[in-house]
DNA sequence: GACGATGAGACAGTTTTTGTCTTAATGTCT
DNA sequence: AGACATTAAGACAAAAACTGTCTCATCGTC
C-alpha cells in the first residue's frame, strides 16, 4: 500500500462528489463522508480545503491524460505522424471523457473557465513537460514550447467548438489541418 | 392566463432544481432564480419555503399521475379487467417516469421515504379520491378503500423491488397475480 | 510501551440561507 | 388620470450551515 493510496481514494471520492453535486454545492464534509475519512485527515492531506482538492484532482486527471497520450504516441518516428497522432488521440480522449461531459453539463461556467482561462496555463505546463521529450528530436526547445502551446490551444478549441470542415478526431482531417503549419515551421527554420 | 400559471411555472422550475441539485442542496434562491421570480413572490405563493414547495410539487405530480391513470382505465366494464388495467398502467408509468428515476438515483433516501413512509398516506388518499368512483360500481365504499389501499402498496412494492415471478407491468402476469385476491374478496362478501 | 496516524467531535469565526419587510416600479381596471 | 393589486429588488436580523483548527481517545505498527 503506497502512501498515495489514501490521497487517491479521497480524490476518487471528490471526483464523485463534484459530479453529483457540482463544485459549488459540495462541502468538505460531503467529500470527507464520501471518502470515508474524517475531516481532520482530509485537511491534513489537502490543506486548503475544497479549492486545493479540486486543484489536486485536476492535476491528477491531467497527468493521467498525458500518461495515456504519450503511451499512445510511443514509437512514432516521423514528426508529422507524431503531431497527428497526438492531436487525434487527445481529441478522442476529450470526447470520450465522461467526467468532463458530466461536469460540462452541470457546471459549464466553471469547467469552461478551467479549460480556457484559469486552468489553461497549468494544462500547457503539463503538456510541455510530457510532450517536449517527444518532439525534441525534431525541434529546438523554443520551437517545442511554441508548438505544444499552440497544439494545446487548438485541440481544446476544436473540442469545445467543432468546426464544420475539420475534425481533429480524424487522422486524415487532422493531418490535412496541420500540414500548412508544419510547412511554415520548416520554412521559418531556414 | 389562469391564476395558476405562476404557481405551475414555479413548480416546473422547482422540479428542474430538485433534479439538478437534489432536495438537500437546493436553496429557495436557486428556485427563485430558476423560475424567474423574486424570493418575496415565491414565499407569498408558497409560504413555508422548500418543504412546502416540495410537497406542492408532489401533489401536482400525484394528481397528474392519477389523471393519466384514470384516463387509461376509462371504458373498462369488468372489475377484474379494471384492476388489471390500473395496476399495469400504474406500473408502466412508474417505470417510465424519468423524474422519479433521476431522483431515485441521486437521493434514494428521500425518495424512498416519500414512496413508502412519509408520502404514502397522501398517495393513498389521492388514489382513493381518484379510483373510488371507478370501483364503486363493483364494491362497497369500505371495500373500495381497502382494495385501493392494498393495490397502491403492492404496486409500489413491486415497482421498487420487482419479483422474479411476477411482473405487474405485464397484463397476463398481473391478472394471474390478482385473481386469488379478487376471488377471496368475492368469497368474503357472501 | 512508544510512536505516528486516524476518527470523532468540540469550538469559534465566517458565510450562507431564511423569512420578513419596505420601497419603487409595473400593469390593470375604472 | 388615479386607485389598485402585484411584483422585483434588496435591506435586514435571526437561524443554519460550513470552515478550519484543535484536542483527545483509539488503533495499528514497530
Amino acid at each position: 500500500m503506497g502512501t498515495n493510496t489514501a490521497e487517491s481514494g479521497i480524490l476518487d471520492a471528490a471526483k464523485r462528489c463534484f459530479e453529483q453535486w457540482g463544485v459549488a454545492k459540495v462541502t468538505i464534509d460531503d467529500i470527507a463522508n464520501a471518502s470515508g475519512v474524517s475531516r481532520a485527515t482530509l485537511y491534513r492531506l489537502f490543506p486548503g480545503g475544497k479549492e486545493v482538492l479540486f486543484s489536486a484532482l485536476q492535476v491528477r486527471e491531467l497527468t493521467d491524460f498525458f500518461d495515456r497520450l504519450t503511451a499512445e504516441a510511443a514509437g512514432v518516428d516521423d514528426f508529422e505522424d507524431l503531431v497527428v497522432r497526438l492531436i487525434v488521440a487527445a481529441t478522442r480522449e476529450l470526447r470520450a471523457d465522461e467526467h468532463l461531459a458530466i461536469m460540462l453539463g452541470s457546471e459549464p461556467g466553471e469547467v469552461l473557465s478551467q479549460l480556457t482561462v484559469e486552468g489553461l496555463p497549468r494544462t500547457i505546463r503539463v503538456a510541455t513537460q510530457y510532450l517536449t521529450p517527444l518532439v525534441r528530436p525534431y525541434l529546438s526547445a523554443n520551437e517545442a514550447a511554441t508548438v505544444i502551446d499552440l497544439l494545446v490551444r487548438l485541440t481544446i478549441s476544436y473540442f469545445l467548438a467543432p468546426s464544420d470542415t475539420i475534425d481533429l478526431g480524424d487522422p486524415i482531417s487532422a493531418r490535412q489541418f496541420i500540414q500548412p503549419g508544419l510547412a511554415a515551421l520548416a520554412f521559418a527554420r531556414t
